[in-house]
Formats: C-alpha cells, structure tokens, sequence
DNA sequence: CAATTATATATCCACATGATTATATTATGA
DNA sequence: TCATAATATAATCATGTGGATATATAATTG
C-alpha cells in the first residue's frame, strides 16, 4: 500500500489553514451535517462577512465544498479529504446542535 | 476504544506551529535521525537565532525533545505525539541526507 | 422593476509572526 | 582565567492575517 506523501508546501499551507480557531469550529460543526452560511454565523456568533472569508479560504483550499440552493449557500466536508486532514477533523470534538433549529434563514 | 477528541483551541494551536514551512521541513529532518541545531542550521539554510527560535516553539508545544551534550544540543521528535500531529509528520517526505556528515559540528 | 434577503468582496486597521542583527549565555579547552 | 564555539535571547522591522465596516452581487418576492 503506498503512503501518502505531499509536499512540506502544500503541507504546511493546509495546516496554516487549519490553524485557526474560528475555522477549526467551523469544521467542528461541519462534522455530520451541512450548514449554510448563516447557520455558521448563527452559530459561532462570528460577523457575516468574516465568516464568508474563512468558508472562502476552506473552499479554496478543497477542504470544504458549497451547494447554492437560492439565496442560500450550505457548506459540507469534502470527502475524499487527504488522511492527515482527516484525522485532524476527526480529532475535533462533534458539536452539539442542541435545540438550534435551522432558522428559515436569518 | 475512546476516541482522541481534544479541545479546539489546543488543536489549533498546535496546527497553527504546524503551519509553517521551516518547522515542517525541520520536523522532517527529524524523522529517523536526531541533530543537533547547526546540523540543521546547515541543511535549512537557516540563520542559527531564526533556528533556535522555531525550535523552542516547537519544544514548548512538546513536539520535539532537546538532549544537551556539553554546547551542543540535539533535537529529536517527541514519541508519545497525539495521533493528528503524528499522521502528519508520518505525511512528510523523508528528507535524505545523502553523503551529508555530520560537521563536528560546524 | 423595486425592495429585501443572503452572501461575497473591498478596504482599512490592529496585531501577530518570522527574519535579521546584535548581544548574552554556557560549556570547553588552552 | 581567557578565548572560542554552540546556542539562546532580545530588539527591531517588515510582512501577513483576521476582523470590522462599508459596499457590491445575486436571488427572491411583491
């Protein structure tokens, strides 16, 4: 079985990116359900646009994935995820959604 | 079997250290081998002082031990990492050192 | 088409971070 | 003890990054 091998740049590039609280909570809640834009800002009590930022760094860097349904934008993982980036999110704690209710929309 | 979960803030903190270039590449040196600081000043192309600066971010995170042996100090990777930091370092390139002998020290 | 809603982008700013230079520390050996 | 070598720390600086505010875009609805 090969290994997965990449390279120190791309590597480090994508741990820069998961270096940071606010996207790693992000990625915390996007474990098991997606959850559009203001959902997230509902949420993580993060302003609108900073949170569109950081959905834009997730996206670009292929770890998260969007579907336009409307006006609305929903945000998901992207499976087939490098295993490192994986087992990072995996590590990450499930949020509890409580009684959160997807409000229709904001 | 209990899973691995840990706080956001710690693992992103600790991804944050991991999201950089020159720490990366030194943890990629050290997979297999310890060295000492101007070993690796030399394979990196580093200054000493930027070195010693990542090295005890890097030690403070407990990611890698320092061994002192009269001026010289050897660093190596920490065994015992959390799962996540250690998948990644098991994803970097094993850098080879070809004929490179160990300067006695530099 | 006008108004509204959801999201994205642009600009600016405060702060963190990495590199460089200079200096300090610590150990060794003459 | 003095000189030297290896490493660490301090100070400074330039650059990068995240957040806030303002504005733009795009879809929906009346």
């Amino acid at each position: 079985m090969s290994v997965d091998i990449e390279d120190v740049s791309a590597i480090s590039s994508v741990l820069k990116l998961l270096g940071d609280k606010t996207r790693m909570t992000i990625l915390s809640y996007l474990k098991g359900h997606e959850l559009c834009v203001c959902e997230l800002v509902d949420l993580l009590h993060v302003s609108q646009p900073a949170m569109s930022q950081h959905l834009k760094k997730l996206r670009l860097a292929g770890i998260i994935r969007e579907r336009k349904q409307g006006t609305w934008v929903y945000y998901s993982l992207n499976e087939q995820l490098p295993k490192y980036v994986s087992v990072v999110i995996e590590t990450l704690p499930n949020q509890n959604l409580g009684n959160y209710r997807n409000p229709d929309c904001c």
